[in-house]
DNA sequence: TAGTGGTCTAGACCACTGA
DNA sequence: CAGTGGTCTAGACCACTAG
């Protein structure tokens, strides 16, 4: 008695940092309250800087907190459920499915994506960009690669880039006859461009949204998406009512 | 001419090495092979070991390395797809569903997943343990929470915990009328036990799969399944099809 | 036991935000 | 401008693995 239990297996400082800290947002903080600085911390827990850190950015992983250079680091609300269309297979860009169209070029694309287009690496294709919000803020913004041979009846005297020209090539798409989808979720981090739009910086882990849409045997479009991973639950299938979060816990039985 | 172009905001360390690194993978290394050692590689690239984790980890968690303590680093193989089951709503454990049960103990959940149930939070419920293995590795760990009133017809004369029982819960489950089911992915943090499942060190970044089973308009269970987020893709739909990975890029058009 | 990755320290400077 | 989080350094020790 005395001492505190001797570990004969110590947890790292900074994992139990995390608990202490993951127990006193739920008691002592409520949503959207700034914590003290980082230097403040470190000391308040005898611990240096970098350690804290490491403890910080696994709460932000878990969508805990939220970290913001040159302002400070808040409480986040719980994670918004962002649908992700599970059953019905549509085509994107119908009845304004959540995403806007921010832009369109006609580019090669990466060659992972020319190899699952099936289409030569080297071909062009038209590359939408768009956007999607949730509550105000940018969860998610994707790239939607179109073979020209999806949208042959594409008029030149749409628009040839921009907004106007992605709305063009998500018209013609509705003419095709969708036969199916293929979806896959993984983890990545987030691109330059990708990060600039989600307002985070580059690297933030992202939850990578790939649809691939089978027409007429073949793939004829090809969605990535990449959405928030601090801040979003991805939902599939009847609504976004499954609802585990991260609360105060009650105590043992 | 002659310098290298000087960035007005430059990137940092660590991100460029992480993109030399990415491009030495894609050329220089195979599958399987090891690298050099930390220190030995900080020592090459001129920059502290502390820079040259920060982006190994990256690399980690975007699934292109391995890393192991006492071992070393190794080049990974390319994420593999695990189906997820979209569209068919089926019970879990029909068919073996490449789930195999591990364990089962009646214990009081998390207040989040009572909560989700709709019971009395102290209300103890079967917790059936699963794992799922593919290629060999561990890639999920699964927790399903099945409340009592889910399985009335569960004898005292099955065992009272273990795989036994475990599938004793499973095959009553299968005699309820599913009416449908709620799935979210989302981005966590492995407890230390999912962690051993998965032979990772606690903390490790998991995708968190929750799906809820809805029989005679209730919960009828609740599933909460930890993915490895390094090793996995999760597909959804009509199979694994959709394969995008990271490779060689080509030149630029 | 030697070598690996994992943790930790105590500093320093930089980039960004908002008053 | 002061204050924040982001990056970086040069060390140290520890936990683990395998020969």
């Amino acid at each position: 008695m005395g001492t505190t239990q001797l570990e004969s297996v110590p947890e790292p400082k900074y994992w139990h940092l995390k608990t202490v800290l993951s127990e006193a947002l739920d008691s002592e903080f409520s949503v959207g309250e700034i914590l003290p600085n980082e230097r403040d911390l470190a000391a308040r827990f005898g611990v240096a800087r970098a350690t804290l850190r490491q403890a910080l950015e696994q709460l932000e992983l878990e969508g805990r907190l939220q970290r913001r250079r040159g302002v400070g680091t808040t409480v986040a609300p719980p994670r918004v459920g962002v649908a992700v269309g599970g059953e019905q297979h549509t085509w994107p860009g119908t009845a304004d499915d959540a995403w806007h169209p921010v832009d369109c070029v006609q580019a090669v694309p990466p060659a992972a994506v020319a190899d699952a287009l099936g289409g030569d690496r080297d071909e062009p294709v038209h590359t939408v960009r768009r956007s999607r919000v949730s509550h105000g803020q940018p969860v998610a913004a994707e790239l939607l690669y179109v073979p020209a041979s999806s949208v042959p009846d594409l008029t030149a005297i749409d628009a040839p880039s921009g907004p106007a020209r992605a709305r063009a090539v998500l018209r013609e798409l509705q003419r095709l006859d969708l036969e199916g989808q293929e979806r896959a979720v993984e983890l990545g981090s987030a691109r330059a461009d990708d990060a600039k739009e989600l307002d985070r910086l580059p690297g933030a882990p992202v939850l990578v949204v790939t649809t691939r849409f089978v027409a007429a045997g073949g793939t004829a479009a090809l969605s990535v998406a990449t959405y928030r991973a601090d801040t979003c639950r991805l939902t599939f299938g009847d609504s976004g009512r499954v609802e585990i979060h991260h609360g105060p816990e009650r105590k043992a039985s």
